[in-house]
DNA sequence: CGCTTAATATAGCCAC
DNA sequence: GTGGCTATATTAAGCG
């Protein structure tokens, strides 16, 4: 009795399951995508800068700490190059 | 009755409202996200190559874009210059 | 005398112009990408903070007014979140 | 022999000169793109449906990589899931 | 001119 | 631990 080409020994089964938990969780992934689209368009209606609370958002994941420090390098290079460090 | 620091005509409140709805969406995105990692390595785990698992669900979701792209100007254009089109 | 398939009335030899036109300047465009980022590998060899040269790099790009402008109005945000505001 | 602000141990002088190397590259770079801009423009005034020209160009660029990702295991896969095999 | 899509830069991950 | 690679997030461009 040979292989027939619907037959398998890789575990077609097992490998559907995977990719279909895959593709389910990357929907509800990208569902929250959107969603996160649209608060800055309401946002953005309401009059605020998108951008800047973008950036707000993103400092506030940054370790304090390590921010600092970058920031002094940065303001070290600045200086250096002669450039106008801001606030 | 004078204006304190915490008064501000910014609509801080507000602010501070769509800054936490984004937070918490961005919190559940995430956690898809590490769900999606997890079953990379049980894959894995389980023998599968996740390299190719993952270029598989790529051209899973690209194939249908890709044929609306592909127009008849398209097709002329690459006939044109002597281009096998994918049909 | 009807058409053949080699025949065109879409002008197949000067699309093939602009296209080869295109990918001349793309490959250019490519070489200088490239040339850069061996600047910055050569850079960070030399003991400076990548990360913190293309971000003076990105500044020294941005008009001054428009700088003063954005940090301003992400102060103000920060400030109405009560997150503390560097340097 | 003190040292005045314009000393410095942080090497000043090499950082500006691989900064204006960077700019001088990106400067470069950007002529080229804006280069590309003008031959789309030209190519859309003499009928050319811009657009497509773009798709089929960067087409040309993706498919000797696409081949080279449609590897074995990848095909296996594929077929196991009942996914058409393009090559 | 806003909205959608492509290019770029950054960051996380894996293999060596 | 580092360097390459993949994936994500940001930015810019093109289109209607």
């Amino acid at each position: 009795m040979t292989a027939t080409v619907t037959d398998d020994n890789i575990g077609s089964a097992e490998l559907r399951q995977f990719v279909e938990r895959i593709e389910r969780l990357e929907e509800v992934k990208a569902a929250r995508g959107d969603d996160i689209k649209e608060v800055y368009a309401e946002l953005k209606g309401r009059g605020f800068d998108a951008k800047a609370v973008r950036t707000m958002i993103a400092l506030r994941k940054k370790d304090p700490e390590r921010r600092a420090e970058e920031s002094a390098i940065l303001e070290l290079y600045m200086r250096a190059l002669g450039m106008a460090v801001p606030s």
